[in-house]
DNA sequence: GGGCGGCACAGTTATACTGA
DNA sequence: TCAGTATAACTGTGCCGCCC
């Protein structure tokens, strides 16, 4: 191959097609005298004459024949090699993309993602992964197209880039009814209440103890979930209180009897962003995604 | 590292050759 | 005679080795 010059590979596909040495020549951008030569290097290379004159223009040799399929498939492969990368079609994308999130996340996104996509992709499909706390290595890893998860205070790895989605802010979950909530809740019924805490790793502590700390309380938590949608079922059936992103709370707000109530004291709200890795910045289908993604989270 | 000369090679023009 | 291919002579370009 090292001494093989590949363009006597067009130059033979063109002799195969056209029959015609100055044809073919023309095709290439080539003079019937420069296609002559081309065609003596191949018959040197190949050490057969591969075409024979006629009055017509030539005849391929036997050689010739055996070569030019293999000739024609080596022809489609370099096309599509350099052939300019095309745009993505959603209406006849037959695909799968995948979102690394948390449940909160997926229940955010979820529905109106897959609206989207019945709409303008109706072969595409969605896979929800459960998001690892090195999200970054998911990514790296291909496990994800995207990942959602709440912003990061420390600097994103090498080769992971992130655009925000949305903020979110922090309301209360209790049950319709609570002898404890009439209009709202105050600070000292809150305290007093038995909690949830979502703790997606298992970690004690966050946001509502940060802020307690600070006006030297403390809460009781009763019981500690992993997954953010176990908890709105637990309020509606009990007197604790859960502390959740006002998304989900509205959410459930309308399916379950519980109420959403502003917490009393001011908590910090947060900002969920999507990232995803730079090896599909560019890559149309991804882009087309991403854009499904963040129009979701919109 | 840059300039220079020699060399190889693809391509061009002009022309010779071939077969119907 | 004509359409088409092959070839001689030449040109332009790029590579390589040598020298400074």
């Amino acid at each position: 191959m090292a001494t093989v010059d590949l363009n006597l590979v067009r130059v033979l596909g063109a002799l195969l097609d056209e029959r015609h040495l100055t044809r073919a020549g023309k095709r290439l951008g080539l003079t019937q005298s420069a296609t002559s030569h081309a065609l003596g290097r191949l018959r040197r290379l190949f050490g057969d004459p591969l075409f024979v004159r006629t009055s017509r223009g030539l005849d391929p040799t036997a050689r010739a024949q055996e070569l030019a399929e293999p000739v024609r498939e080596a022809m489609r492969a370099l096309d599509r090699c350099f052939r300019a990368e095309e745009p993505f079609v959603a209406a006849s994308a037959a695909r799968s993309f995948s979102v690394a999130a948390a449940d909160y996340g997926s229940f955010v996104l979820a529905p109106k993602l897959l609206e989207r996509l019945e709409r303008e992709a109706p072969n595409v499909d969605l896979w929800l992964r459960p998001v690892d706390a090195s999200f970054a290595e998911q990514l790296a890893r291909g496990d994800a197209d995207v990942a959602v998860a709440p912003a990061r205070s420390d600097e994103l790895p090498a080769g992971i880039r992130s655009r925000p989605l949305y903020r979110e802010r922090f309301v209360c979950l209790v049950r319709k009814g609570h002898p404890l909530v009439k209009k709202g809740i105050d600070l000292a019924s809150w305290t007093s209440m038995r909690h949830v805490l979502i703790a997606p790793r298992g970690a004690p502590g966050g946001v509502v103890d940060e802020a307690l700390a600070q006006l030297g309380k403390r809460r009781r938590v009763a019981l500690a979930v992993p997954h953010f949608l176990l908890a709105p079922h637990v309020v509606a059936g009990s007197d604790l209180v859960v502390t959740v992103g006002a998304r989900v709370a509205e959410a459930f707000a309308e399916i379950l009897p519980v109420r959403v109530v502003d917490p009393p004291v001011k908590l910090p709200g947060f900002e969920v962003r999507m990232y995803w890795h730079e090896r599909h910045h560019r890559d149309p289908a991804q882009q087309w995604f991403r854009d499904a993604v963040r129009e979701a989270a919109g």
